[in-house]
DNA sequence: GAGTACTCATAATCGATTTG
DNA sequence: CAAATCGATTATGAGTACTC
C-alpha cells in the first residue's frame, strides 16, 4: 500500500519541472532547471553532467531540511525538497565515467568551511596525507595542467586565485587533524600535493615543493587567525598573548601556554548545537544522576562525553580548586571516568 | 641562552573596479 | 585606455614564549 502511494507520488512528480540551486564552487553557484524530475540519483547526475557540461565524475550532497539545511550525502532522490540546493563534489579517478564508482566513494564528503565541532579533531594525523579533492573547477584545471605536464613537461603558472583555492582547501583539511602541524607534516602535505599534481612542482628547489611548504605554513597561521575570529575556542585560547593586547584592561593570556591535543590546556569547542547553558544543564543532570544509589553507567558516560568541552573550559580558564571540581563533577572522580577522561584528552 | 615556533601588525602583491 | 584606487590575500618581521 505504501509502495503504491510512493509510485503514485513518483508518477506525479516525474513530469514536473525541477528547479534547483547547484553549488559547483564557492564562487560558482548556478540555477538549474530540468524539464522532468529524475527518478534516481544516477539519473540526476547524468542530467546535471549534460546541462552543466561537466566531464569529471562527481557525487552529490544536498541541504537537508531535516538537519537545519546542513549538507548530507544524497542517496535517495525522495529526500530532496521541492527546490533543493545541491553541492557537486568531484570524485577523482582517471577511469571514464562509471556511475557505480561515483557512489562507492563517500570519503570526499567533507564540506563544512567554518564549523567548530570537536569531532573536527578526532582523527590522528594520517600516515600518508591524502590530498583532498578541490572544487570541480580547480580539479578540472589541475587535471588539464597535469596532462600537459606529462606530455610536454610544462609547469603550471599558478594564479593568485588558484593558489588561494588550493591553500584554503589544504588548510581546511590539515586543520581537521591538527591546528598546529609540524614542519614534517607541512613537508608531507607539500610532497603529497606535487606527487598528486605534478604540474605544481617548482623548479629550483631540491624537493620541488619548498615554496608550497612555506605557503602552507603561512596559510595555516592565517587560517588559525580566521578560525579564531569566527569563535573557535581551540585556537582562540592561544591568542592574545602579546603585550599590546592588554591595553583594554583585560589581562593577556600570558599564563596560558600553547595547547595541543594531549597537553594540559587542550580546549575543544562545544559540540554542535550546544552552548554553555545547554552543557551546564547536562552537567546538572549528571550531578543528579550521581546522587542515585546506582547511577546509570551509560547515561554517565554519555553525559560526560557531551560535557567534555565545558569541563576543559572550566579547567583551563578558571583553574578551579579540586573541591570545586569534586562538587561540580562528582562523576569525574569515579575510577571509570578518570580513565575515560584521559582517553578523551 | 640558543634555537624554534607562534601570534600579530603590517607590508607587498595582484586582480577588479573606478576615474580622468 | 591607462592610471588610480580598492579589497582580498599572502608574506614578512618583530615580539614573545617554550624547549632543550
Amino acid at each position: 500500500m505504501a509502495t503504491r502511494d510512493e509510485m503514485q507520488a513518483k508518477e506525479m512528480t516525474a513530469n514536473k519541472k525541477m528547479t534547483m540551486r547547484v553549488i559547483l564552487a564557492e564562487a560558482d553557484i548556478r540555477k538549474v532547471i530540468l524539464h522532468s524530475r529524475p527518478s534516481t540519483v544516477e539519473d540526476l547526475i547524468t542530467k546535471l553532467r549534460e546541462s552543466l557540461g561537466l566531464q569529471n565524475n562527481f557525487s552529490l550532497q544536498f541541504q537537508d531540511p531535516e538537519f537545519n539545511n546542513e549538507l548530507c550525502n544524497l542517496t535517495d532522490l525522495q529526500e530532496l525538497p521541492e527546490k533543493p540546493t545541491i553541492k557537486v563534489l568531484p570524485v577523482l579517478d582517471l577511469v571514464p565515467v562509471s556511475s557505480d564508482e561515483v557512489f562507492s566513494d563517500t570519503s570526499t564528503a567533507d564540506t563544512e568551511i567554518l564549523s567548530c565541532t570537536p569531532q573536527d579533531r578526532r582523527e590522528p594525523w594520517p600516515e600518508f596525507f591524502d590530498i583532498p579533492t578541490f572544487s570541480v573547477d580547480v580539479e578540472y584545471r589541475l587535471r588539464q595542467a597535469d596532462l600537459l605536464f606529462m606530455s610536454e613537461g610544462t609547469h603550471l603558472k599558478v594564479s593568485k586565485e588558484l593558489k588561494h583555492e588550493i591553500l584554503e582547501r589544504l588548510a581546511e583539511s590539515m586543520y581537521s587533524y591538527t591546528a598546529y602541524p609540524t614542519a614534517a607534516q607541512f613537508e608531507s602535505v607539500a610532497a603529497a600535493l606535487i606527487s598528486k599534481h605534478p604540474c605544481l612542482q617548482e623548479r629550483g628547489s631540491a624537493t620541488r615543493c619548498c615554496g608550497w611548504k612555506n605557503s602552507l605554513k603561512h596559510k595555516m597561521g592565517n587560517y588559525r587567525t580566521k578560525r579564531r575570529q569566527s569563535g573557535c575556542l581551540d585556537v582562540a585560547v592561544n591568542a592574545g598573548k602579546r603585550g599590546r593586547h592588554s591595553s583594554d584592561g583585560q589581562p593577556a593570556n600570558k599564563r596560558i601556554k600553547k595547547a595541543k591535543k594531549g597537553e594540559i590546556n587542550y580546549l575543544p569547542n562545544f559540540p554542535d548545537g550546544f552552548d554553555q547553558a545547554a552543557l551546564e544543564e547536562a552537567r546538572k543532570d549528571l550531578a543528579d544522576e550521581m546522587q542515585k544509589r546506582t547511577p546509570s553507567g551509560l547515561l554517565v558516560k554519555q553525559k560526560m562525553d557531551q560535557t567534555f568541552a565545558l569541563r576543559r573550559k572550566e579547567v583551563v580558564d578558571s583553574e578551579p580548586p579540586i573541591n570545586t571540581m569534586v562538587k561540580r563533577w562528582p562523576a569525574l572522580f569515579t575510577e571509570d571516568q578518570v580513565f575515560m577522561e584521559f582517553i578523551r584528552i
